[in-house]
Order: C-alpha cells, then sequence, then structure tokens
DNA sequence: GAGTTTGAAACT
DNA sequence: CAGTTTCAAACTC
C-alpha cells in the first residue's frame, strides 16, 4: 500500500514541514496512523478503527453459513447438520460464506481507508467499490446466506455499534433475550424492513462484514485481556446474541437499540436463559462454569463454527484462542443469562416467577439447547406432544400463572399471542425440554441436570413427547415443520436435513415467520384452542383470537373421518367446528356442527331417530374409547374444544345438566332429538351468527371462532364455513366424563387469574404438566 | 424400517 | 379464489 511508503516519507516530509510536499503528505498522514495499524495486525487494524465489537453480528451471519452445514446438531447423536444437510444449498453457502468474510475481511484490511473507517463506524456509508468486493459480488454473499446474511448485514451495521458499549452489561443481555423471544416470533415485524434493508444491503453488506469480522476479531482478543472471564463471557454471550437477535429485533422492529444489542442472544439464549432459570440465578453462575465444560458439543461447535466462519482465514491460526472465546461466549451467555435473569425478572414479572419454578431443576448446558423454545406448543400432537404443549396453555391461562406459566410467557413467541391473552401467548418449551422441565415435577425436576438432558430423550423415550421434525426439504422452515411451526427451534431431538430452523440462523427463520405470517397471520396460531381461550368469558378473547385460528381454519378432513390425527382437530383433541370443511365427520371429541349438517340432521332425523339412538349410544361408546385411546384424554381431562367449553361456560347448567350428546349424533346419524338440542344449544352458545341473542352470552371465543379475524387482523380464514356451531355437540363425544373434565378446566378459565392457580397448580404437578395437554388449550 | 396414505401447506 | 403440487406426519405392513 501506499501508506508504508508515506510513513516513511512523511518522516523526511516532516523535516521540510514547509515543502508544499509536505501539505500534501501531512493531508494524507491521517491515514497513515491507520496504515500503521493496519499493518501491525489486522485485527489490531479493526481494534483501531474499532468499530464497537459487534462479534455476534459477525458471527450470526457466518454461523448461517458455516453452522448448518458443519454443525453437528448434537453431540447426543444427532447428526451433524452439515451431515444431514449434505444436500441442502447450506453447503453452498459455506464456501460462499466464508470467502465473503474472508473477502470482507480483506477488503476491510486492504482498503483500510478513510472511507472504510467511516462506512465501518456507523455510518451506513455506500461502501466504495473498494471495500466492497462485496458488493460487487452481491451475489457470494447472497449465495452464502441469502436471506439472512443480508439482513442481518443491515441489522448489525450503524445499530451493532451503538450497542456495542451497551454490551457490556450482561444485564441488558436478559432483557434481550425476552425481547428476542418476542422478536423471533413477533409477527409485527415486516419484512418489508428487511427488503428495503437488503437493497442497501449489498455494499452496506460488504462494510458491515469487515466490521463484523474487525470488530469480533478484536474484540474477542479485547476481550480476554481487559475482561475478566465472567464479564467477558457475558459480554460475549451478549454480542452473540446480539448478532443475531439484533438482526431479528430489527426485523421485528420492537425493541429498542439498546436491547436490541442483544436480541440474537435472545434468539439463542433463549433456551439458556429457561435452563438457567430454572436454576437459581446464584446457581447459574457455577452452572454456566459447568456448562462449559459440560456443554452440548453441539453448542459448542455451533458457536464455533460461527466463529470460525468469522473469522478471516488469516485468522484463522488465531481461530483457536477465538474458539476459546466463543465457548466461554456460549457458556457465559448462559450465565449472563442467569445473571441478567434478575433483570429479566424486573423486565417480566413472568420471568421471575418462571425461575423459580424452574429453579429446582437443575439445567445443563444440554438440556439447554435441547430445550428448544416451543413457541407454540406443539399442541397438535395429542400424544406426548400435546402434553408438553399443553402444560404451557395452561400456564397461559392463568395470569397468576404458576412458574410455569411464567416459563410460557417467557417462552411466548410471538407478539401476536402476547396479545392474545394480553398475556404472552406461552409457548411450551420443547416438548421434551419445557415438559421435563421445571415445571414437570420438581421432584423428578429436581433430579440431576443430567436428567434435564434425559429429559429429552426421556421423553421420546416415553412417547414421541419429545419427537420433533424430520424435514428433509423444507428446511424447516414452513409449516409443514412441526417445530417452526411451533415457534420452537429445531434441536437434537429433530432428524431433520438441511435445518434452518436452529437459533443460529435466527434471521432467517425470524424472516421466514414474517412471510408466512404475512401470508397468514393465523399460521402460528395455535390450533386448537385451549381452554384459556374458552376463558374469553372475561372477555379478553379479542386478543386470544390468533391462538384459536387454526382451530378456526377447522379441518378439511375426508378419508380420515377425523378420527384419525391427520385430523388436526382430532390430533388437538377438539371436536370439529364451523369452520371445518371436513367429509363424513365422526370427530369423537365433537362434531362440527355445522349448520348444514344441522339441516341434513333435520332432515334425517326423522329417519335416523330411531338408529340414532343406537348410532349414539355406538358413537358415544365409540368415541369413549377412543377417548380413552386419545392420549390427551387419558393424561388429563381433555379441554373441551373451545366451543365446548365456551357453551359450557356460558351454560354451566347445560353441561352440568344434559351431557351434551356425542357429537356424532349430530353429524348425520345424529340423534334427532337430542342432536337437535344439542345443536340449538351450540348455536345460542356457539354462533353468535345464529343466535344473535346468545352474543352476549357467548363467551369471547365462540364469538372470536365465529369471528377470527377479530383476534388477529388476518383475513378470516375461516370464512368457509358459516355454519353455525357445532361443537357444542362436540364435547358430547365424553359427554359425561367430557363434561366433567371440561368443567375442571372450565374453572380455570373464568378466572384467568384466579384460576391460573389451579391451572399452575395442575401445571405445576408433574401430572398436571404432563397432562398439560390440557393445554389443548394450548390453543 | 420402508412404503403408503393423508391432509395441510405451498404454489400456480 | 380454486386447483394442483409439495410436503411431512400418520399410518400400515
Amino acid at each position: 500500500m501506499d501508506t508504508p511508503d508515506r510513513a516513511a516519507t512523511q518522516p523526511a516530509a516532516s523535516r521540510a514541514e514547509d515543502s508544499p510536499v509536505f501539505s500534501f503528505l501531512n493531508n494524507l498522514s491521517p491515514i497513515e496512523p491507520l496504515k500503521s495499524a493496519y499493518n501491525t495486525s489486522s485485527l489490531q487494524v479493526y481494534q483501531s478503527i474499532n468499530i464497537t465489537t459487534i462479534s455476534s453480528i459477525f458471527t450470526s451471519p457466518h454461523d448461517n453459513v458455516h453452522k448448518e452445514p458443519r454443525l453437528p446438531k448434537s453431540p447426543l447423536g444427532e447428526i451433524s447438520e452439515n451431515d444431514v444437510c449434505t444436500d441442502g444449498p447450506d453447503e453452498n453457502y459455506k464456501p460462499s460464506k466464508s470467502s465473503n468474510a474472508v473477502r470482507l475481511f480483506a477488503c476491510a484490511s486492504a482498503v483500510a481507508q478513510e472511507t472504510r473507517a467511516v462506512t465501518c463506524s456507523g455510518v451506513a456509508e455506500p461502501p466504495a467499490p473498494g471495500p466492497c468486493d462485496l458488493s460487487q459480488r452481491p451475489g457470494q454473499f447472497d449465495g452464502g446466506s441469502p436471506d439472512h446474511n443480508t439482513t442481518p448485514c443491515h441489522g448489525v451495521r450503524s445499530d451493532l455499534k451503538q450497542d456495542k458499549s451497551r454490551k457490556f452489561e450482561a444485564v441488558q443481555t436478559v432483557k434481550n433475550t425476552l425481547e428476542k423471544r418476542k422478536c423471533l416470533f413477533s409477527t409485527e415485524i415486516q419484512l418489508v424492513d428487511a427488503g428495503q434493508r437488503v437493497s442497501d444491503g449489498d455494499e452496506v453488506l460488504g462494510c458491515e462484514w469487515s466490521d463484523l469480522i474487525s470488530t469480533t476479531s478484536g474484540e474477542l482478543l479485547a476481550f480476554d485481556s481487559t475482561m475478566d472471564e465472567h464479564h467477558r463471557g457475558v459480554h460475549l454471550a451478549a454480542k452473540n446474541a446480539e448478532s443475531c437477535g439484533y438482526l431479528l429485533s430489527r426485523l421485528t422492529g420492537d425493541g429498542n437499540i439498546s436491547d436490541r444489542a442483544h436480541p440474537s442472544a435472545s434468539g439463542q439464549q433463549v433456551y439458556y436463559q429457561e435452563l438457567v432459570m430454572g436454576e437459581d440465578q446464584t446457581e447459574s453462575a457455577q452452572i454456566f462454569q459447568d456448562d462449559q465444560q459440560t456443554i452440548s458439543p453441539e453448542e459448542i461447535q455451533d458457536n464455533i463454527y460461527e466463529a470460525n466462519g468469522c473469522v478471516p482465514l488469516d485468522y484463522k491460526a488465531e481461530s483457536q484462542q477465538h474458539r476459546g472465546i466463543r465457548r466461554r461466549c456460549l457458556v457465559f451467555e448462559a450465565a449472563g443469562f442467569s445473571n441478567s435473569a434478575v433483570q429479566k425478572g424486573a423486565v417480566e414479572d413472568l420471568s421471575a416467577s418462571t425461575r423459580k419454578g424452574k429453579t429446582p431443576v437443575q439445567i445443563q448446558p444440554r438440556g439447554l439447547r435441547g430445550i428448544g423454545l416451543h413457541l407454540n406448543a406443539l399442541a397438535l400432537t395429542p400424544k406426548g406432544k400435546m402434553a408438553c404443549q399443553d402444560p404451557m396453555a395452561s400456564a397461559l391461562l392463568p395470569s397468576s400463572a404458576s412458574e410455569k406459566d411464567v416459563h410460557g410467557k417467557l417462552l411466548s413467541a410471538g407478539e401476536n399471542f402476547t396479545n392474545s391473552g394480553g398475556e404472552l401467548l406461552e409457548f411450551p418449551m420443547d416438548d421434551c425440554s419445557t415438559g421435563g422441565f421445571p415445571v414437570n415435577d420438581p421432584a423428578s425436576s429436581q433430579s440431576v441436570s443430567p436428567q434435564k438432558k434425559r429429559r429429552k430423550t426421556d421423553n421420546g423415550d416415553d412417547g414421541e413427547a419429545c419427537k420433533r421434525c424430520s424435514c428433509k426439504k423444507s428446511k424447516c422452515l414452513k409449516l409443514y415443520c412441526e417445530c417452526f411451526a411451533a415457534g420452537v427451534y429445531c434441536s437434537e431431538p429433530c432428524s431433520c436435513q438441511g435445518c434452518m430452523n436452529k437459533p443460529i440462523h435466527e434471521e432467517t427463520v425470524l424472516s421466514t415467520r414474517k412471510q408466512i405470517e404475512f401470508r397468514n397471520p393465523l399460521a402460528f396460531a395455535p390450533k386448537v384452542i385451549r381452554m384459556s381461550d374458552a376463558g374469553p368469558e372475561t372477555g379478553e378473547d379479542p386478543n386470544n383470537t390468533p391462538a384459536s385460528a387454526r382451530h378456526k381454519r377447522g379441518c378439511n378432513c375426508k378419508k380420515s373421518s377425523c378420527l384419525k390425527k391427520y385430523c388436526e382437530c382430532y390430533q388437538g383433541g377438539v371436536g370439529c367446528s364451523s369452520n371445518c370443511r371436513c367429509e363424513s365427520c365422526k370427530n369423537t371429541f365433537g362434531r362440527r356442527d355445522a349448520e348444514t349438517e344441522l339441516t341434513e340432521e333435520m332432515k334425517q332425523e326423522g329417519e335416523l331417530t330411531e338408529n340414532c339412538g343406537k348410532e349414539k349410544e355406538n358413537d358415544q361408546q365409540k368415541a369413549n374409547v377412543q377417548i380413552e385411546d386419545h392420549p390427551l384424554l387419558e393424561l388429563v381431562p381433555i379441554t373441551p374444544p373451545f366451543d365446548l367449553s365456551s357453551c359450557l361456560l356460558k351454560l354451566p347448567n347445560f353441561s352440568s345438566a344434559k351431557p351434551p350428546r356425542p357429537s356424532k349424533a349430530r353429524s348425520g346419524n345424529g340423534r334427532p332429538s337430542s342432536s337437535k338440542a344439542n345443536a340449538t344449544v351450540v348455536q345460542s352458545c356457539k354462533s353468535s351468527k345464529v343466535a344473535g341473542g346468545t352474543d352476549e352470552a357467548m363467551p369471547d371465543i365462540l364469538k372470536d371462532a365465529s369471528s377470527p379475524s377479530n383476534c388477529v387482523k388476518t383475513t378470516s380464514p375461516n370464512g368457509k364455513r358459516v355454519s353455525p356451531p357445532h361443537n357444542a355437540l362436540n364435547a358430547s363425544p365424553n359427554r359425561k366424563g367430557g363434561r366433567k373434565l371440561i368443567l375442571k378446566s372450565i374453572p380455570s378459565f373464568p378466572s384467568l387469574t384466579g384460576d391460573a392457580n389451579n391451572g399452575s397448580a395442575m401445571s405445576s404437578t408433574d401430572g398436571a404438566f404432563g397432562t398439560a395437554p390440557l393445554a389443548l388449550g394450548p390453543s
């Protein structure tokens, strides 16, 4: 470069200060310092440039790239993503990214000029061509991690710097984590932002990347020297978190910048937090240390990979150091959370409560990872999954939320959800993880942390509770993916390939989520409406609606008769609703109301009456049997279909007095009289549409059901069926038993707060947790 | 464990 | 908006 020469020349020039040449040199002089620094080492240069450390940022993009390909999911046996994903596009990303990173680095170093410094420093200056080979080669970047990289970069750019100062505060990380979660799932964030920024991105990217890289490496080193380990660890963790989180936050648009600083942390860290929270905060520190050692290889690797990926080739020699740092970061992240946990608590009462609840359980690093967040309960799966979810759901209901509830809140993913209840929607943690968690049973939970690890596995063993996705082509970024649909990151139990649903790819996940939500606001709403939702009596419905949304959507079963898990309604342990478009519905949990059916029934009644009685009995028996079989039911009294519950709520008498008959009767076979009565009742209760008068009495939920749109702005998917509420009947299958169960659950509904205790109690109890299925309510 | 069925999600 | 395709879970063997 010219600078060296200049350096040499300058002295001479200085001597001849007067000479015009000297003046010229002077002008140039400013560059020299940089140059010198640059020469010493690229790292130093970066430091000198000193963009605030934004290691996280740097990491995130890289992470994405490397991570997928390289990252082994879990030491436990998860296959490394690379292995799995080999076919995935991810692989391609790696090289490109790395190259990109390298490029960036190179550019940064090479350029190391004013412009760069300026751009990096925070202003999003259009990168000069120089820095930006990148800009010139947008393709590469994109190729690496198409969406992620670009968006993140944007976010990173200016904000990161600002955040740096803040990073120092570990506490903030905690807040960030919370926000992150919100961010992660928040639908509010709009892709548009990302898109817009993206446009800027290419150029920016180049700069940012360089910045990131430089900062990362520099900071990491710097931290080591300057900060004590603990602090350092936190700091680093924060950075990491920030990288992703920040971007995410940006996307989401929530969170203050300060908060945003740590967003990434929230995403990834969330898991940690939960774990941590589970334990005492005080303990957390120790735990973290332990964690460092114990931390699951996956996480470590992930982090490492990120670091590696980020690190320029030149730096690779130092990579080891970075790795070490990274590890710490990971550990510390967790620790940071733990520390921050307190603050979090401040931030969210819920979080605090949850912690306590969790405290009993020891968290181990692995457990953390495994714990994925199920933002949405995997509600659907009746089996273990349901149970897991449910717990969360239960928690959601009561404001009083037990500790569990708190967790749930913490977990709450989407803002939408939060909105829904007024309270955050809680998303069950991973089926396994969460289920296992603190909530499960304190006693068991208390079991050593190792158990936690087991939990996942155990759950899986237990049943499919922990079972996760096995996506191959969707990269776990579509609703096809249970994990993604549930708002949870894929974890060990998953057997997915090319998974992008990981904290590392937080950005991508969020952006994808946004897109999907944009298309269908209710896409991530719980499939099944929870009791709590039913609770609407309180009138909260409007907010909750989202949850019910899916259910509202209803199934479209044709061959399964709504008697198999193919049917979402059945899977959720809920009766079909008017929104359902199913054919030959035999949902034992309740039939879709369908005015049409009613009409049909009306017609058929005469004929069927006789048969109906028999059939009904059969159906009931059948339903009962099925119900018994149904995992959810078994575990816990199922929450009646929201409709039903609502009806019950409104019409306690009805429930108590007459057990609703099995829905079947209604469906076609219907028993005439009873079916009619039920139908009428249902209508009254459920569909305001049918009976306007009923509206008053009708629980909000019902209303919601009728108008899903209320809660969610989204278009009403429901639209399809107008048919009145049939569900009320639905509950019937169990009828008596069902009602009883419902009644139990119901209590909780009525008073979100007061009942919460009930719910919490349930949740708190192991069984409760397991039973969580109640959660059905998840919806 | 592999293959088929099923229905939701995504796409056109 | 409807029809078709794609996808992964559920199911069967």
